[in-house]
RNA sequence: GCGGGCGUAGUCCAGUCCGGUCUAAGACGCCUUCCUGUCACGAAGGAGAUCAGGGGUUCAAAUCCCCUCGCCCGCG
């Protein structure tokens, strides 16, 4: 993969970009729409290619339990398989060490925000995590066992003990045959503590190792940067991940109790980052984030909002997150957006995809999923002009 | 007209036989909040009921009795 700067912004370390592949050329900055198991769910390859996407990301560790790499490797790999002709990523299942783990065990997200209203006095609401709790060096998750040389999960399909460390990921990733892959790595809890914080990140960094090593392929390989939200700890991370010969880096983890913080972490990374080589901030892109984490200096993130808010009959405008399941939405003969000019607003109505989503028809889950698609990845393209006028 | 059945939130209905634990349960719908390297159809809260109406029995009635109204079925 060769990654080109065009342009480095004067006034952020906003950079405008491409990527060059083997399939074809990614625009940065980018947003990465999220295909788990090889598909972006309810549409077709030949649809998310007009949404204006350039490249997916898909789970080696969904893949792996189904249907399984082999199957993907004779069909051809990914893109073959899934009849994807553009660019294609892999994440590690790095962070499934997180969401299956102690992330299942809390209730709780990479970005913690209902902590305040949890832990208010009068909230009777019965909540699995209480403002006390915290992940201390040494305890492990009630499903999932992380051990020194990986991780031992319980298929959640047949229950059966699984085990995915760093050369296991490496070696579906490549047989999965992706064009950009992750190393395998562990996503912290926001309420992990400074020690397991640490502690983690000393064998995240050692899976780094271990993955450049095992790495067999032509593929691009992402080194994945965490700490938490340690400044210390974020900094030996990037400074770290960032001297070894990756092809490019991901930012993984948590980012605190605050959001607002976010911004101010990443650039913490950013500065230890080498300066030619593509940075993806993983999991991360809520439309109000883009701007400030593209201003950070990342080139390309992912993030399951649009497709997943899609599939809750939320559709993201330029008047905010409409929840088109609302009554009100019945009597609105308008497209979702004044001024998006998507397959879906300029011929279907808020009513009529209102109605689908009350009658539970699942096109209204494909109207969404298309439109939020394309509205993200506008966004960003809009981003990118802005930067080249040297507006960011 | 006669005989039988039924009437409980917007909808469907549990509870009625054996009255008190019913300040009436559930499902769907509605409203709110939440869901950032995924989990299609999710999570958590909330609002909503003169138990058809009236009378009676009883310490106590959605529940038992009587009348009225409405709906359904059968017979004429």
């Amino acid at each position: 993969m060769n990654f080109k700067i065009l342009k480095k912004s004067k006034i952020s370390n906003a950079r405008l970009g491409f990527m060059e592949t083997s399939h074809g050329v990614v625009e940065t900055p980018c947003f990465v729409p999220v295909a788990t198991q090889a598909t972006v769910k309810t549409l077709t390859s030949q649809e998310v290619e007009q949404t204006k996407s350039q490249i997916l990301i898909a789970n080696t560790f969904h893949l792996h339990l189904k249907p399984g790499e082999k199957v993907v490797e004779k069909a051809g790999g990914l893109h073959t398989f899934m009849n994807w002709k553009k660019p294609l990523m892999t994440d590690s299942g790095g962070f499934q060490v997180f969401s299956l783990g102690f992330g299942k065990d809390f209730g709780i997200g990479k970005i913690l925000k209902k902590r305040e209203i949890i832990s208010k006095p009068d909230n009777r609401r019965p909540s699995i995590l209480r403002l006390t709790d915290e992940i201390k060096y040494g305890t492990q998750p009630q499903r999932i066992k992380i051990m020194q040389d990986g991780v031992y999960f319980n298929s959640p399909l047949d229950g059966e003990k699984l085990f995915l460390g760093p050369k296991e990921s490496i070696r579906i990733q490549e047989q999965l045959g992706a064009d950009i892959i992750f190393t395998f790595d562990e996503c912290t809890s926001p309420i992990a503590n400074y020690e397991y914080t640490k502690k983690s990140l000393e064998k995240t960094h050692q899976w780094a190792q271990i993955c450049l090593k095992a790495k067999n392929s032509k593929q691009a390989l992402y080194g994945i940067v965490q700490g938490g939200k340690f400044k210390d700890l974020r900094q030996e991370s990037a400074k770290f991940i960032g001297s070894l010969p990756f092809d490019g880096f991901g930012i993984g983890g948590e980012f605190g109790d605050d959001k607002r913080q976010m911004p101010k972490m990443l650039d913490w990374v950013v500065r230890e980052l080498p300066e030619r080589k593509p940075r993806h901030l993983l999991g991360i892109g809520h439309l109000e984030d883009m701007e400030k984490i593209i201003k950070s200096g990342i080139d390309t993130f992912d993030c399951i909002a649009p497709t997943h808010y899609a599939r809750r009959g939320l559709a993201f405008t330029s008047e905010g997150r409409l929840d088109l399941k609302q009554i009100k939405f019945l009597k609105k003969r308008e497209p979702l957006d004044k001024g998006c000019v998507c397959g879906v607003c300029l011929i279907y109505k808020k009513d009529y995809i209102c109605h689908l989503l009350r009658a539970h028809e699942i096109t209204a889950l494909r109207l969404l999923t298309f439109h939020n698609l394309y509205y993200f990845n506008n966004f960003v393209e809009e981003i990118r002009a802005k930067i080249k006028k040297g507006e960011i």
